[in-house]
RNA sequence: UGGGGCGUCGCCAAAUGGUAAGGCAGCGGCCUUUGGAGCCGCCAUUUGCAGGUUCGAAUCCUGCCGCCCCAGCCA
């Protein structure tokens, strides 16, 4: 029977999987993310958390967490709990499985002296300088190391007294026997430990050497049961490599398999941490949870959802091609989540005072108005009405461009879930700057309608001015002003989009959002969704924009104007 | 010809020899107590380029072009 869904084409990695169950290499899936604890998880890194969390469970099978903290040189605990709060937050679970290559230190040293014995390592005593000298150019051959002859008995007998801690960083090292001739760089002769006095996070100073990437990320695979190893596309030259370990230290077949995917990229924006860390020193942003960074972090403090996330890096795809995705398509995902489940107020961003000249100075009422227009179950709260009222000063126009259906002379517009309003006067000061507009509104329109049926284009937001909460808004733009930014060392400020914050206050919002909590997410009508921020005190909310609505009167009106 | 990888609409992406899906963005329109949401329509005669094979090519072959990755005792 045909099903009546389509099914989402199946990308590479999960047609490959698939294939591996049906010929029987597998009879399970094990996947792992495996960040080094030395820094922030960012949008980029969402992608391999969501895929390998993801193409588990759809084959019924597990993730694991890994931390690959292999050098203690870099790395720090802090950045492994901040890592397992975005991970969770993401929404992901790795139940039992939370792992660290440190925990494997042991073994690790096992299979290394078993390479030693056979034949397939040896402790090199060369300097850094002379390994690079000897390793050749991406187009010569490398030369062999003096030491590559070395018989196994005295490269195991060096290798445990590196050890205990008997030489000084760089002063041996271990280094995989292989091919100084090979086109596949990694494949000459690669180092596998290395001697580093730092103390380990973990496991302080019980180990003075420490295995490097390929030797501990391979063998910690193994270790684990892991059957597809996903990793970003840079790694594919160390594929050699790692089948190499895994094949001479004896770990039967099935063998994991690194399977490599290209990295995802948002565009405005950057991913690395030294440029981001530029950021931070150079006082341009707060910290790594800033809304305007591209980490996980700031982008859970600006109001970005799990969900909307997720959407993103699953709605993107999943291929070997490297990609920049448009910032359209992230905020595409989190207008769709949050247009679902974003309760609604009224604020006024750039408040312009309106006089209601007919409405008693003494008198006001609540006004109901609805939470949410896509959800009937949210339900309607009260909003109180005045005399005075703040409106936005973009929907007033004295001389009003065509098409413009807000608050102008003589017009009548409509103040939403309020009444039917029509301009009478505008109030200038000295300047000829508008300060003030007055209106008259039609006491049987209350709610909106008017019992005549007769139609009104525009509806604007208010907020009473006698009831208003004072709030600081912070809209954010883009952190650089190219898609593609290429920040060099110099004119790094160039590339930076001056307009990335700018702070609204005061901004007027309903009471009702009064002890509104950090973290919820609102929308304002007609302006855009927020975020209430954490730096918001009792006295005065604070709001971070996570994006605005979509503004096609904004769009008309900038295009007119060029 | 050092090795490897990638080229399908502005950005993503399907198509696995049978005649170029879809999404985002954009553009037009409808509707509207959010110029929101929603709805409808338009948007690749052609897949980096040039040849070839074939009844038929984005898919196969040949040659070229472009971009990215690799010379840490980082991951």
């Amino acid at each position: 029977m045909p099903d009546e869904t389509t099914a989402a084409p199946e990308d590479f990695i999960r047609q490959i999987i698939r294939e591996d169950l049906a010929a029987g290499k597998i009879d399970r899936v094990v996947t792992r993310f495996p960040p080094e604890p030395n820094g922030h998880l960012h949008i980029g890194h969402a992608t391999a958390i969501c895929q390998n969390f993801l193409v588990a469970k759809e084959f019924g099978g597990r993730c694991h967490l890994r931390f690959d903290d292999t050098n203690p040189a870099a790395e720090e605990a802090h950045f492994a709990d901040s890592m397992m709060e975005d991970i969770r937050w993401l929404g992901f679970d790795w139940g039992d499985h939370l792992y660290y290559t440190s925990d494997y230190f042991e073994k690790l040293f096992e299979f290394a002296c078993g390479l030693i014995r056979e034949g397939n390592a040896f402790i090199c005593d060369l300097s850094s300088e002379e390994i690079a000298a000897h390793r050749g150019t991406l187009k010569e051959p490398g030369t062999a190391s003096p030491f590559r002859e070395r018989s196994p008995e005295e490269s195991l007998d060096l290798f445990q007294r590196m050890r205990a801690g008997e030489f000084a960083p760089g002063e041996r090292v271990l280094r995989a026997k292989i091919d100084m001739a090979s086109s596949v760089l990694p494949m000459r002769d690669p180092i596998l430990y290395r001697i580093q006095d730092t103390p380990h996070p973990r496991t302080g100073k019980t180990w003075p050497i420490y295995p490097m990437y390929d030797f501990a990320h391979s063998l910690s695979d193994a270790i684990e049961g892991i059957t597809h190893s996903l990793c970003s596309h840079e790694f594919v030259d160390r594929r050699p490599l790692y089948d190499w370990i895994l094949e001479h230290v004896g770990i039967p077949a099935p063998r994991p398999r690194q399977i490599e995917f290209g990295r995802v990229g948002l565009t405005h924006t950057v991913m690395s941490k030294r440029h981001l860390a530029r950021l931070i020193d150079a006082g341009i942003i707060r910290d790594w949870d800033d809304p305007r960074m591209p980490t996980l972090a700031g982008m859970r403090r600006r109001g970005y959802t799990p969900e909307s996330i997720r959407n993103f890096c699953t709605g993107v795809g999943l291929t070997r091609q490297p990609k920049t995705v448009d910032l359209a398509r992230l905020e595409f995902e989190i207008r769709e989540h949050l247009n679902e489940v974003a309760p609604r107020f009224m604020g006024v961003l750039r408040p312009l005072k309106l006089i209601v000249e007919n409405y008693p100075e003494d008198q006001s009422e609540d006004l109901s108005a609805v939470n949410n227009p896509q959800d009937p179950t949210a339900g309607s709260r009260n909003v109180p009405f005045s005399r005075e009222l703040w409106i936005e000063r973009d929907d007033f126009a004295e001389d009003p461009p065509k098409k413009f259906h807000r608050l102008t002379p003589g017009k009548e517009v409509r103040l939403r879930y309020a009444y039917l309003v029509t301009c009478t006067e505008v109030v200038k000061d000295a300047n000829g700057e508008v300060v003030e507009v007055h209106c008259r509104y039609d006491p049987e329109t209350r709610g909106g309608d008017a019992p005549d049926g007769r139609k009104v284009r525009g509806t604007i937001h208010w907020v009473s001015a006698r009831h208003a909460l004072r709030a600081e808004l912070r809209l954010y733009g883009t952190l650089f002003r190219d898609e593609e930014p290429n920040p060099r060392d110099e004119g790094f400020e160039d590339a930076l989009d001056p307009d990335s914050l700018e702070t609204l206050d005061p901004a007027w919002l309903e009471p009702s959002l009064m002890g509104v909590p950090a973290g919820t997410r609102l929308q304002l009508e007609r302006v855009g969704y927020f975020c209430v921020d954490r730096d918001s005190t009792p006295e005065q909310p604070v709001l971070d924009r996570v994006v605005g609505l979509r503004d096609t009167w904004g769009k008309l009106s900038k295009r007119a104007k060029a």
